[in-house]
DNA sequence: ACACTGTCTCGACGTCTGTCGAATCAGACA
DNA sequence: TGTCTGATTCGACAGACGTCGAGACAGTGT
């Protein structure tokens, strides 16, 4: 308890909006942080991208060439950035992502049409 | 040069759609790594705010309780993670951010208000 | 109660990172 | 040319990070 500070500023005007002061830079660095490695991004995918909106480290687990204590380590970074929520249940543990954060730097990265365009049609959708 | 070669990545669905490879991973990993410390999350949102798109160091190094090596040091990383470019002119160098790459991050941890999710308004707007 | 399985914690290790001061490089200007 | 200023590179150091094996903890089932 008491982990998971993270991430509890305010919100997110886009970084290239207005200049990000240093008390959320602080809070939100964390978070991109724990993003920032391979593996932890992988995970944080298999996760969000989960049937049900939930999955099983003995799902995650074997889909690394890691051992068991490491995927946990990894685990245990992205929720303590708040990125994700655990929940034991009977003998496996289950997975969750929470999406209000990962909308919030998703807002930060948000590259503003500066100028013309106002929608937030700012989704590359990919081709 | 042959270095910023983070990010060739070819685009960008959103995280939580669908599960993200590993080549994805190592390859935007770097990005999100360059952002995880509050210093250079501050400078690459003093550089992408900047007025007329660009910034020169001298008004960057002031901002910070930093030697100049060391904001060198962090320009550099962000440099290499493909976020931002350096330009000298004269006696200064000006750094402007790249859009793009900035765009695809954004992109990947867009969360899609999938039907059936928990989370309603999927881009907190901040109020 | 016992054994078994799945997950996490602990301690250790080598590597990477953030920071600094000193030295170097790139232009501007006498 | 020489010197000055702004920015980067270099070398060093403490601390953080990723990984592992061993062990502990939580539930299930016999």
């Amino acid at each position: 308890m008491s982990k998971q500070a993270a991430v509890d500023v305010r919100c997110c005007p886009p970084l290239s909006e207005r200049r990000v002061p240093a008390e959320t830079a602080a809070a939100l660095a964390p978070a991109f942080k724990a993003l920032g490695d391979p593996v932890r991004l992988q995970l944080m995918s298999m996760i969000a991208s989960a049937e049900g909106g939930e999955i099983c480290v003995c799902d995650l687990t074997p889909a690394f060439d890691l051992t068991g204590p490491t995927i946990s380590h990894h685990l245990k970074t992205l929720r303590e950035a708040g990125l994700v929520d655990a929940d034991r249940r009977g003998t496996w543990v289950y997975y969750r992502a929470r999406p209000t954060v990962l909308g919030q730097l998703a807002a930060l990265l948000t590259v503003v049409p500066t100028g013309a365009d106002a929608a937030p049609a700012a989704r590359p959708e990919c081709s």
